[in-house]
DNA sequence: TTGTAAGCGTTATCAA
DNA sequence: TTGATAACGCTTACAA
């Protein structure tokens, strides 16, 4: 059908000048003025658009970088890419983005494909690939930086929540409001144990007895599941989730059963998805701040990949947000 | 630091082949078992990776194709994205995402951007774009796919939500349950006029006075500050709103006013945004089926660019979910 | 300031 | 079945 489209020829072509010429115009070298508006009419007259994919073959640099995310669909996940763009976008740089779909093979052949096409950095959110294949198809490869785990020091920045304080802070809390028996419903992957560790260190400080614990998935079903489990504690007057999810699973299970939040049982989650503001009550849980994480993460690959900078390990911290699902209770 | 990266040269050098049997090798050329053999293991001993770039450059095909979409972290854009990759990850092709931030200028740039990167294909979701702008920056470009908007039957595909038939049943479904007095509140782009048609028509069929109608916007805010506007109309008894976002206004203006839902009013929505059923009570809203959407266009874009086929008109049905937040009324 | 020409890492054409 | 070699569209010394 159509020709194929003007290439730098073309356009020294119709202006009478050398493609290296066109070249200089394009990205502004030392050039006549004069020739540069010549240049300039050619490339409109022709409808130009300039080849990055050959312009990246000759420089080495691509101005892409590629990101491997568990799930776009997933709002804290999607908040990481907004920040990540947020940054490259001011750059004039773009990302490319792939799912691993929490499937350590799947990942690995992403970061493969990823490098195939030359990215000039990565950036790894929660990664749920060992330590040694990791580094082994990461080797000769470019910047990295890993949100939401931890790697070697040398080689990767790492970006991550202070998952620790947070769960800490949220334990506090309740126990700042008068609970003493405070459960905590766990979760397995992406810092669960650092949240069940924070809990854990709460509760010994104030000399409170620790658990019941349970140790679930990260799922609104495991959350209603284990609510049924978990209930059967009948002093506990609280409970940490160890994220939102697991919180609206148990607010369902409350309110099947009956029990009013926060009268009967005050709940605390994790995360603050963009919708627990709107459940009845509204969750009190710890921020975890994705945008701004993603923006970190971008800057920090960018820095990396400009040279001089080292990879450096940038802690978050997460930020309990105070709503309706915790009860004040009276002093004993 | 270290060397460059090993090339399809040192592979041949290594395996005692020319360059062109190695390209061979790796894409499944003629070629003799056991030459294809050495240069396999010249290519694992080097840790050579192929340069995509390169071979974009020549073949003219980059295996990607360019996504721009207003808000990444927009759950129903998010949908779609997945959607997307659903159907390109099963042909080794990749996405690069960008967002046009609901600016039309920037939306602009956004697929000047990705047509340098030779894209293969493009899908813009809910462009804001002019007919003119858009026709003019996308000549010459590669086979497009719109979503959520029109665009030239020849030129684009276009995957569209039956949007009139969407609020023609939510309205109908009022009317069944025997509401007579329904009020809209309306949004402004994508689809909200078409909504606004639905209703109306659904309300003409039925013989029943057609509104009072709020123009509003698509948010929360403005779903909140158009609620206290209706309601100084006291015979209202159900609320047909253009998306989810402004059923959650309304749904949080009934909360201060004491309003029971469904009891006092009931409410629709549009959209079946993830966290709708989480609401008290879960809202009765249309599914806009997001994910299948970009699996739709994807597979829409795979098949123009691959020859043959031409741009096609796909209307994807709008289909209720039946919740909680519609009050059956009693026969008067 | 401009032009010539040598790459960048592939694939594709054509002989051998 | 293999190997030379010419593209692909651009940037970048080096010369002029």
């Amino acid at each position: 059908m159509s020709k194929r489209n003007p290439t730098i020829l073309d356009v020294a072509g119709a202006a009478g000048v050398s493609t290296a010429t066109v070249s200089r115009a394009l990205n502004g070298g030392r050039i006549a003025p004069h020739t540069q508006r010549k240049v300039e009419t050619a490339i409109t007259a022709l409808g130009y658009r300039r080849n990055k994919l050959a312009r990246g073959l000759v420089t080495g640099k691509t101005g892409v970088i590629g990101v491997v995310i568990p799930d776009i669909a997933g709002p804290l996940y999607a908040q990481m890419a907004r920040g990540i763009e947020d940054v490259l976008e001011t750059q004039g740089m773009h990302f490319m983005l792939v799912t691993g779909n929490r499937d350590p093979e799947q990942e690995r052949q992403a970061i493969e494909l990823l490098l195939e096409r030359q990215v000039e950095a990565l950036i790894l959110i929660g990664s749920g690939l060992q330590h040694d294949p990791l580094e082994e198809t990461l080797k000769g490869g470019p910047a990295t930086v890993l949100m939401q785990r931890e790697g070697s020091k040398e080689r990767f920045a790492t970006i991550s929540l202070a998952n620790f304080d947070g769960a800490f802070a949220a334990t506090s809390y309740f126990i700042a409001k008068g609970h003493k028996n405070i459960a905590h419903i766990a979760g397995i992957r992406r810092g669960g144990e650092e949240r069940l560790r924070g809990y854990r260190q709460a509760m010994k400080n104030a000399d409170l007895p620790v658990g019941p614990v349970i140790q679930g998935g990260f799922t609104e079903q495991s959350g209603y599941h284990d609510a049924a489990q978990l209930l059967q504690y009948k002093d506990v007057t609280a409970v940490f989730c160890a994220n939102d999810r697991i919180a609206l699973g148990l607010y369902r299970y409350c309110k099947t059963q009956g029990l009013q939040i926060p009268d009967d049982l005050s709940i605390i989650g994790f995360d603050d998805l963009p919708w627990v503001a709107y459940l009845d009550p509204p969750l009190t849980t710890i921020r975890q701040p994705a945008r701004e994480m993603g923006r970190i993460a971008a800057t920090q690959a960018l820095a990396m990949l400009s040279g001089n900078t080292p990879p450096q390990n940038t802690p978050i911290t997460a930020e309990l947000i105070e709503r309706s699902s915790v009860k004040t209770l009276t002093i004993r």
